[in-house]
DNA sequence: GCCAATCGGAACAGATCGGTCCGATTAGCA
DNA sequence: TGCTAATCGGACCGATCTGTTCCGATTGGC
């Protein structure tokens, strides 16, 4: 129930991104590093990955660097997420249905799984990259919870 | 953003000895192995660290085992998973309030965390042990989301 | 046509997770 | 009352995965 170091460092750089991202000027892995502080050969393997997910777009050569591949509004906490960890899956048995749980005949709890994954991929779903920008009460509202 | 493997097997071991727990006996380990598929000795590990948490009881000697320590719908699966797991928490900046984080003097994301996390835990805070027993319908309806 | 800067992927150490085993403790029984 | 047997509890070890580092491939500018 922890999301990995890459996952939380994917973030920090995305959203360091899109503060830049008024400037039309594409932005290199170095920069990102520099701002963020975190460590340029684990932010050139993040930004690949991003990019190859299609939350970035990158441009080769001098002179190149990557730019939002999409309005930050329209990137979610889940995308990118998704983009460096994989599918969201609580458990094995929630994205392949096959049923390679190693458990037996019919697992009564794995129904439930479902709901519980859907339920959490949506909080963070709800969460864009202008929320990060903003005031924490913004998505406090939005995310206002279950209770 | 994967549940690990124990706190998997640790919910199907809770949801065993909740169908169970109308017969007043005691369950031992080999028996919840038996009857989820969980190896035994995983099975015992696992019953150990519950009981070391207050979700079940222990008895030992002859004839001992264990016990659900509250009733099935006083337990959440944010219960047995922070049992297993340790606390929920997406970061590291979420539970240890100091600033171990590596990265710059104030990370932008650093306050919406605590949100996400909160939202993320109701949703497995929302689920009762016996609902696992019932129909799936049951707990989607409680976890309508967000949307 | 050459150079320099950048992206992309491949290889290595480290840590955590998962599995296994053996010792400590306690109730039942002779 | 002492022994036996069954069970819990904690310590050890291997394996997988994450996280980091490095070097080669590609591309635009001069």
């Amino acid at each position: 129930m922890r999301l990995s170091s890459l996952a939380d460092y994917a973030v920090v750089l995305m959203s360091a991104a899109a503060r830049h991202c008024g400037a039309t000027a594409r932005l290199n892995a170095s920069v990102l590093a520099a701002e963020t502080g975190v460590p340029l050969p684990t932010a050139q393997k993040l930004v690949s990955r991003l990019s190859a997910a299609g939350l970035l777009q990158s441009a080769r050569g001098t002179g190149g660097g990557f730019r939002l591949a999409r309005p930050a509004a329209a990137i979610s906490l889940a995308d990118i997420v998704e983009a460096v960890e994989g599918p969201i899956a609580l458990t094995t048995c929630v994205d392949h249905e096959r049923d390679d749980c190693a458990l037996d005949h019919h697992c009564s709890v794995k129904p439930h799984w479902g709901v519980v994954n859907q339920a959490v991929r949506s909080a963070l779903a709800n969460v864009s990259l202008v929320q990060l920008s903003t005031a924490p009460a913004a998505s406090a509202q939005r995310l206002k919870v279950l209770a």
